[in-house]
DNA sequence: CAACTCATGTGATTAATATCACATAATTAG
DNA sequence: CTAATTATGTGATATTAATCACATGAGTTG
């Protein structure tokens, strides 16, 4: 456990900001602060789910088994909390989360976490909120990933990551393309056809894991019409 | 307004069993029970969300638009609240809610129920555990509708509604080909296709609406196996 | 740095599903 | 009760994407 003040960490949540000085006492004597590396898993599912885990810094990909491959649910990019649903939801996680970038994260206790849901009503409210918007957010991709086809998939997925993660249309990309699969419920090969196409329209330009979007407006139409 | 008292109402969620007295008051002046008949719209997409609707009776579809078709997220049974996430995700609806049976519905001003969960700490906790159940369910869904094939889809759905709607292997389907296409984001026909092979190898019977589940385990394998 | 292993791109083929077309059944409206 | 509309089933065809096969490339490890 790394020493640490959760009262003057700069990167709270908007559920911790509303934390008062006693609450930010037992949320350090009952939180760990872990450093993750590229590639290492953070929590795996089928475990004890005993801990929330707030990511503090780094890039995350959030997974599960499904039932003939994996399936990336979503990248998650700091600050913000790694599956509280698998604390509240079950007893044992549902899924599982893998740091795609070097990560820090804090565990927290989810008993103490309960208690300041039941105490404080400002930090149970943040909680509701974060939940809410994850899932107004899920269904709107889960609608899109039922309807459309690999190319509005893959531009998607590539607009995604370009503008939530990285706010910059030259990024590396951070998955493999096997897991790009993964993440849009295809194979690896269509994913590759698809970015070869818009590399030769001009649409992006790939080197590597680095993809520039250089027509954002084009890659914009193909993710809305499919 | 129909006149009602939230204390006594026999179906309260887990949430609100945590109210006390003083509470129930607040929730009955400012909550309204309305009743709708089957195909009516609940609450609709677009629309400004004012209201946490907590579904007593019947039966009911939620559904947004996706960028080809319709895309029904989820079938809910009473009771059940339908939608905390709109009410609290996005000041508009980001999803539709329409009667598949005859309900009712009981609609409570946000700001109050906000403030349920600013003030009692119980009331929160149960909210954030149905939020978080939800989610794991749906990333269950999720993760299946983008890697299983129709024929597993369409049994996943049989053996849903049969379970967890009606708790019987013998119902009435309360969606049209169509809709169940759009629940499984497939076609029509492809559904259709799909329950008439179930229907040919004796796994299901098939009369109009009314499905019977012949056996089960061999729907299990096909569901289990994509 | 050489030998592996893993990742990627791409052509050929196969399999799955969408779409179209149409007949028929069920439901709704007048 | 009849006409109109909507829902459903099913064959034929077209489209899409999966799979297989293999070459190349990049990164890793001893």
């Amino acid at each position: 456990m790394l020493q640490h003040h959760c009262k003057d960490c700069q990167i709270k949540s908007a559920a911790a900001s509303n934390l008062n000085k006693e609450e930010f006492e037992i949320l350090e004597t009952n939180s760990a602060q872990v450093a993750f590396k590229k590639g290492e898993t953070i929590f795996k599912e089928g475990a004890l789910s005993l801990n929330v885990a707030y990511l503090r810094s780094g890039i995350v990909k959030v997974h599960m088994h499904g039932p003939t491959r994996e399936k990336i649910l979503r990248i998650v990019k700091a600050p913000s909390y790694l599956g509280i649903p698998i604390t509240f939801g079950d007893k044992i996680n549902q899924y599982s989360a893998t740091a795609i970038e070097d990560t820090s994260v804090c565990f927290i206790d989810s008993n103490y976490f309960r208690n300041f849901i039941y105490s404080n009503g400002k930090f149970a409210y943040e909680i509701i909120v974060e939940l809410c918007k994850n899932e107004l957010k899920d269904y709107q991709k889960y609608t899109s990933q039922s309807q459309k086809q690999i190319p509005g998939l893959v531009a998607e997925t590539l607009l995604c990551i370009s503008e939530t993660i990285y706010n910059n249309p030259r990024f590396n990309f951070p998955l493999t393309r096997n897991e790009f699969g993964d993440m849009v419920g295809t194979s690896r090969e269509s994913v590759s056809r698809a970015l070869s196409e818009f590399s030769s329209e001009k649409i992006i330009e790939i080197n590597g894991k680095e993809i520039t979007i250089l027509k954002k407006d084009i890659l914009e139409k193909i993710s809305k019409n499919g």
